[in-house]
DNA sequence: CGAACAATACGAAGAGTTTCGTAATTAGGT
DNA sequence: ACCTAATTACGAAACTCTTCGTATTGTTCG
């Protein structure tokens, strides 16, 4: 239930695209793994993780004396959770108005554009 | 200097559409035009306000008793800003892939696909 | 056993956000 | 001038997030 509704802070998204990347690992290890700016003291990752843990973010496997934690959210799900919540609050649901503000400061390499060009068609099959 | 960096809170973002919207208005008004749900009294909305002020996130004239606010930072900025930064966060730099989260959820209109396309036609084309 | 080390647990502090009640201020009407 | 109504100013409370110091617990090794 906590899974669904709750919007990971910065912080916390900076400990789950570790998770996402290397998979499970203890404190240690995910501590070494976090960027280095911020610097994060040990016991202060192990806090976010445990309060993660409260929220359902992240499960804890205390089998072992350094317990170890994996994620319990999807890349995928908390990709859309946070992409749509930006749609809905800040371009009024219009993927076009924000795709061309995404457009409009970024290289977009010939790559992505010919990729999201796929995407469309694909859409767009699909509608008819 | 402090419009720059400063990432509105999702409060904040309620009050900056309202202003966006209907352009400067006084408490009394911003405050009836906020969405329903949360409902905010109005010393709350009036707080609000201020410390957005302190921030420079919108800016207040003091000529007339009621306080006239506006916005201080642009809705294509604030979008530019906040769209960049969950890219940078959530989706590794990658637009197709933030764009495909969207799609994937999302009913987007045949409008919004059309609309799409000519922005990724606009920039291929300026691109060579 | 006991010393040393490593991990977890706990709690508190500081910052920021949001809320709202109460006080002070100002303007209008009679 | 005075009462009333509306507004702003102020500050406190509740909450969250983040940080880190310290205490406690557990493990290993001599």
């Amino acid at each position: 239930m906590s899974t669904k509704n709750t919007k990971p802070t910065d912080a916390e998204l900076d400990v789950l695209r570790v998770l996402w990347e290397h998979g499970p690992g203890t404190v240690r290890e995910i501590h070494d793994r976090l960027p280095q700016t911020p610097h994060r003291v040990y016991t202060t990752v192990l806090k976010l993780l445990q309060i993660m843990c409260e929220k359902g973010l992240v499960k804890r496997d205390e089998s072992q004396r350094a317990h170890v934690y994996e994620v319990a959210v999807s890349m995928e799900q908390t990709q859309q959770n946070l992409v749509n919540h930006l749609l809905a609050k800040v371009f009024d649901n219009s993927m076009s108005s924000m795709v061309m503000r995404a457009l409009s400061t970024r290289q977009a390499s010939k790559e992505d554009l010919d990729e999201i060009r796929k995407l469309l068609d694909k859409m767009e099959g699909d509608e008819s």
